[in-house]
DNA sequence: ATGCTGACCATGT
DNA sequence: CACATGGCCAGCA
């Protein structure tokens, strides 16, 4: 069933730890989403029940229409913004980065 | 099936 | 920074 695909996004995103964000693209690699595009599509149906907030685009913006919320709920868990955009290089989850980074294929080369 | 939309991403001009 | 192009995938009329 696609739910599996919903249970591990909204899983990955429930992972993030306060103070820090992920990218879209993250989440999707790290629940195996074939696309960031249904990360967005998920959260917006079924998102209600994790920190969808500490999910910010690429470039370190997050979404118009969420982009109050999300702007106020990252300042009071320390994520301070900078015109609306976030350092993503001093508060992206490193753990998403590093589990990106992490796939060590043992024996091949 | 087709076409459009959407909380996306990267690159180029 | 704005805009255009191409790729991505699911849901709906």
């Amino acid at each position: 069933m696609d739910e599996e695909l919903h249970e591990q996004i909204r899983d990955v995103v429930r992972k993030i730890p306060s103070g820090r964000v992920a990218t879209y693209g993250d989440v999707a690699d790290l629940s195996r989403a074939p696309s960031p595009r249904l990360v967005g599509q998920v959260l917006n149906h079924d998102g209600h029940d994790v920190p969808w907030h500490r999910v910010l685009r690429a470039n370190g913006t997050c979404a118009p229409h969420i982009a109050e919320e999300q702007l106020q709920r990252l300042a009071a868990e320390g994520v301070l913004s900078n015109d609306g955009k976030i350092n993503l290089h001093t508060y992206r989850w490193e753990d998403a980065a590093k589990a990106k980074s992490e796939d060590d294929p043992p024996s091949l080369f």
